[in-house]
DNA sequence: TGACGAAAGTGAGCAGTGCTCTTGCTTTTC
DNA sequence: GAAAAGCAAGAGCACTGCTCACTTTCGTCA
């Protein structure tokens, strides 16, 4: 692709855009989402403001590097996190992406409010080059829940979960994922995932009250050994 | 209070500073909390910018009385919702509390964001002005738990929820809004109700996917379902 | 009834923002 | 070595929040 190129220029550039993206996740991660401005990235890179505009097509084209270098680092976490632990142990797995996610959203407020929370006013996340790495972690935790299933680890009652158009959207998702558990364990693992990031988001932009307990990872934990036994785990 | 006074001015004043509020309530559904603007507001009441300063002392006050508008708003929906359900049917209660809750930010997911999205940057909201008008939905969900577990109807095993430590700050909780149900259910609640609002939040900020269900309101209503069985009801 | 004083509204101005465009300069390519 | 492409600069437009000195309006009280 383009990195192979290497001229002196094009690696220049790459440079560049990696301050770019460095300088703007700091200042993200400083002043939020809203206040990120290319005038500031311009500063602190040693250039005039209109110059970054030969780089970064406009402030959204910023916001949308900085949402995929979020997604990529959150998947990263919850991909180390995975790693250390036996792919058999399905609620294990499924414990550990739930605290990595907490632990980064914690380690990463602003980024985390740029992907799960509110979206920015004015501002969409062009969904082709973004819904490849935001889809990393529940994808991670449809792999969990499949194999479970598969494993027969999975103890849930067969029972209805809708009427029958939602069977046919669920349907779908199974198609389209490759998946084969039944309605019950999708439907249970979307609000589990929904759950999760509830949870997650409630910590993070502080809805519990300022310190209304000692240790809110303790909630957390409780929190979440009660989402993974709703998926049936 | 300071209605009671009643002075031509003190009416005129108020009548503007309801038309501000309105206003902005009709900037923020259209173009979002960040894109709120003084200048703009000052604009559609007719008047020069500096004027409004006179009423509002900053953009961020402005956002305040948003916030308190918000929670006031989704506060009488919910409010309104439990009327007609039967006191003793504890389940049809909390139900009714998250389909209006669901229904409230899907009709104003501006302000929905603005409550409980990503904080705006920069900003936050005086706990002594919002916490009174913000705790009214979680409020009347304990209420609802409360009652059920007076009445008996909570089913849920006597488990530990975590360290000691956790058991005290949920005794502090207990003793605080003067309740009487166990550990496993207040810690339980607040599961159902981060759930509830990472539903919602997922389903107003569409990070299910564009269009991955004909019905949402049916994968909810699972969901809902599944969040009653969760507190034991 | 008329004068006074407080409140409301004005407009200029400062510092910041996103973004565009022209103008030079440097590097790459032919 | 010349042409083409890329890069940085700086001026400029329209917008933002917010302040301040100023004028107008209006309620109250003598």
């Amino acid at each position: 692709m383009s990195d192979t190129a290497s001229t002196p220029r094009s690696r220049a550039r790459e440079q560049t855009m990696r301050d770019i993206v460095r300088i703007g996740r700091e200042h993200l991660a400083t002043d939020g989402a809203a206040a990120l401005s290319l005038r500031a990235v311009a500063r602190d890179l040693g250039v005039v403001s209109s110059a970054v505009y030969r780089y970064v097509e406009s402030r959204d084209e910023l916001l949308t590097l900085l949402v995929i270098d979020g997604y990529d680092e959150l998947g990263n976490a919850v991909d180390a996190a995975l790693a250390g632990v036996d792919p058999a142990d399905h609620a294990a797995r499924m414990m550990a992406i739930g605290r990595s996610v907490r632990a980064w959203a914690l380690a990463e407020p602003a980024t985390y409010a740029l992907l799960f929370g509110s979206p920015v006013p004015g501002y969409e996340a062009p969904a082709e080059r973004t819904t490849g790495p935001g889809t990393r972690v529940i994808g991670r935790l449809v792999e969990v829940w499949e194999a479970a299933w598969v494993a027969g680890a999975i103890d849930l009652p067969d029972e209805s979960v809708g009427p029958r158009r939602m069977s046919r959207d669920l349907a779908r998702i199974r198609r389209e994922m490759g998946i084969t558990a039944p309605d019950v364990v999708i439907a249970r693992g979307m609000l589990a995932w929904a759950g999760l990031f509830g949870c997650t988001s409630f910590e993070v932009f502080g809805q519990y009250g300022a310190d209304a307990f000692a240790e809110p990872k303790d909630l957390f934990e409780h929190h979440l050994r009660v989402l993974v036994a709703t998926v049936g785990l």
